[in-house]
DNA sequence: GTCTATACTCCGATAGAC
DNA sequence: GTCTATCGGAGTATAGAC
């Protein structure tokens, strides 16, 4: 943990303890002396907690959307102007954030997750920046595959499958459900999760 | 705000704040200044703010699982033996909870939401022995709907429609997508939410 | 039993020396 | 760039008044 910056020694620490805590749970003290670095180090390069929040957000989603857009724009050429298969269209929605976000050794997700749904000043914004323009090709796209939809339908159903998208990301098995034997096993593969979440997904928006 | 006991003035000006603010954006200083009482009182009725959170929680999710299950029980006794239908089955897991939680002002939902995506001592313990029973329910009662889909299917999907449902609930379209020509009076009616989350679902479980 | 006044510890933020 | 010192505000605990 010495070898790095200041600063990225600083967004180590918090993307761990983030995680395994909480925003709210984890104070700058905590983090300064897990990265072996002054508490005024984190005011002096974000700012403040906030700050430091947004910045690891923004280092996370934004490969991701990149990424959808250039499947979408592949895609798109490739079908040369004829409306996409919709299963497909939504794998390129969801498999670039499920693959990203769980191959970062598990700690994102939490934080994105809870974040999603817990106020911060200035982070909103930021989110919708960054989600917008896919969230604009994709109801566009959607539209095309599913043309007796209306845009309010496309659009509630893209939020719904965010919301299970969310929850997929974040959620542990472990808590309930005794006597139905379920195969732990089984339903903690992320390939599970993301095929059945793919098939959920595509059905919902048919129906 | 003088009328009621203590305990109850905390408890009102706590929902209101916190579904305004969020949890943690909002200090026991303030509400207790909101509700004319004293600081300490907090601790005398709940423990700690988590307390506070804690009780605020549970008076508005167990009337919501309550009627799930009254439910749940009279339509397996209304089919005798036979499998419910589908749609049936995922109607009375979310209608009582989008129901009652947009008849309370809309404070609710928001906490709501926000909960499941943050950790808090204690809590989701008190979530999970709540949901617990109902969701054993719903997975066996959907088994027998959708005999085809294992218990791991099932349970997941499960998650996913939980998730959508989270979503549903406090999330605003304000923010996004310009020039998709949406309507906002329509897509922000909850009987239009509801039923197009209820189709979604119905037809993520058969998919 | 209820409620209050007060004090304690810890937090995030900042100013200013180095 | 980095550190020390310090500030106001947060949640909490308790002794004691009614």
């Amino acid at each position: 943990m010495s070898g790095l910056g200041t600063k990225q020694r600083i967004l180590d620490a918090a993307r761990t303890l983030f995680a395994e805590h909480g925003f709210p749970a984890t104070s700058l003290r905590e983090i300064t002396k897990h990265a072996e670095v002054n508490l005024a180090a984190v005011n002096y390069h974000f700012g403040s907690k906030d700050g430091l929040l947004k910045e690891l957000v923004n280092e996370c989603i934004e490969p991701i959307n990149t990424e959808r857009i250039r499947l979408l724009d592949a895609a798109e050429a490739e079908a040369g102007g004829q409306p996409l298969v919709m299963r497909d269209l939504i794998r390129i929605f969801l498999e670039p954030a499920v693959r990203e976000l769980c191959d970062q050794g598990s700690a994102m997700p939490c934080i994105l997750s809870r974040l999603h749904h817990e106020p911060h000043a200035g982070l909103e914004e930021m989110m919708s920046d960054i989600l917008a323009p896919t969230i604009t090709r994709f109801v566009t796209a959607s539209h095309r595959c599913l043309p007796h939809r209306t845009p309010e339908e496309l659009l509630i159903r893209g939020h719904f499958m965010i919301g299970a998208m969310l929850h997929l990301l974040d959620f542990n098995c472990e808590e309930l459900v005794p006597g139905l034997g379920i195969n732990e096993e089984v339903i903690s593969g992320y390939d599970f999760r993301l095929e059945q979440l793919i098939s959920f997904c595509t059905a919902g928006f048919d129906g």
